[in-house]
DNA sequence: TCCTAAAACAGACAAATGTCTGGTATACTA
DNA sequence: TAGTATACCAGACATTTGTCTGTTTTAGGA
């Protein structure tokens, strides 16, 4: 076979494997021959060790499938778990009642964190919508002027915790709210928000 | 050696699987088995092949780390590149310069989305902040309306894009900034955002 | 022109991995 | 109580896959 202009295979290559890594596919030094037409091993193995060299891809020696993403620095994905409604009783309870589990990045374990979806406007100017989700970390307690989600009257809310002598309140991000000052035994903070997203689109 | 509850080792072999999998690194039958410490590869793949019968599981037969998850419904997890810096070339050169790289649930190629990070507070009444992560499904064009990622002047801006006669507008969401009003040939339209995220702490 | 490096090929070996057959022990149940 | 299903182990074989050595061809520069 002739051989192709410099780097131009190679490029090919990296945007071919790239692509199956991204997939969740990794693939094999034969499933690249293939993809690419190669007579032998070898042609294919000699640019992803090249690519590696580069720095441009990153390997596990000896394992099948083994090449890699280079990551720079990012925690594992982990599955977080979106309740569909969070009731009176335990945080536990819910996960009977599931809206299904996200992806998230987190070096936490799975089991304390929760996904739940955002009602009303009371957290406009904190730029949380309607319909947003929230992830949590859960926890009993948190600082004073953090996002949490707390339960007030059985039903779940999200606010901004302030904290007094006795007792707690939760602030709206929204003037035409108004600020919740519970009894200290009619709330209960589930957790604080540690990250919020939206989807605009399919 | 004793055998375990029925179904407890099972269920903790597919959460085990289910991780690695949406981590993109699909494991092997001899991995699960070290990972539970069973003394025979069987043991892993009767639980294996199980799971592949119960429909939670799905494999590719014979190949090397040949099990998935069954794509039904939900969307498959994918790893999407976040743009460290959006360069004022082609986009497909901007794939040099990363920042990591997110999960993120979708049916479409990774190739055809990118992240983000959000500068300054011209989007502030659609709820993006500063900071905020954007992510991007790459397409040249875009209805009026939707918010969008354009090219203007060798900068990525996130704006509301209006289409007019023969030319664009890109509309802030914050009346303390201007309207863009770029000449035809001075902008780009990468794409549509499609979801927004923010870390509000780790 | 000669030299060097990149690109590709040929063939093989070794390790990783999927698959199979047969066996033991325990729980549940008809 | 016998039967059945589940959980697990032991050992082997076959395929897939990673790795290696050596050769040929071509582009580009000294």
């Amino acid at each position: 076979m002739g051989r192709t202009p410099a780097g131009e295979t190679r490029e090919r290559i990296f945007g071919f494997v790239r692509e199956r890594l991204l997939a969740g596919q990794p693939p094999t030094t034969r499933e690249v021959q293939r993809a690419f037409g190669f007579k032998a091993v070898q042609s294919a193995r000699a640019h992803l060790e090249a690519l590696v060299d580069e720095g441009r891809l990153a390997k596990e020696p000896g394992k099948a499938r083994g090449y890699r993403l280079p990551r720079r620095g990012g925690a594992p994905t982990v599955l977080v778990p979106v309740l569909g409604r969070v009731p009176a009783g335990s945080l536990e309870a819910a996960v009977e009642d599931l809206d299904g589990y996200i992806p998230f990045q987190s070096r936490r374990s799975p089991g304390k964190l929760f996904g739940l979806r955002v009602k009303g406007e009371s957290m406009l100017d904190a730029g949380i919508l309607p319909g947003d989700l929230v992830i949590v970390r859960k926890q009993a307690d948190a600082d004073s002027g953090q996002i949490v989600v707390a339960l007030v009257e059985d039903e779940a809310t999200v606010k901004i915790l302030r904290k007094r002598r006795n007792r707690i309140e939760l602030h709206p991000a929204n003037p035409r709210y108004p600020i919740l000052l519970p009894d200290p035994h009619e709330v209960r903070i589930l957790g604080k928000v540690i990250e919020v997203r939206r989807t605009l689109d399919v």
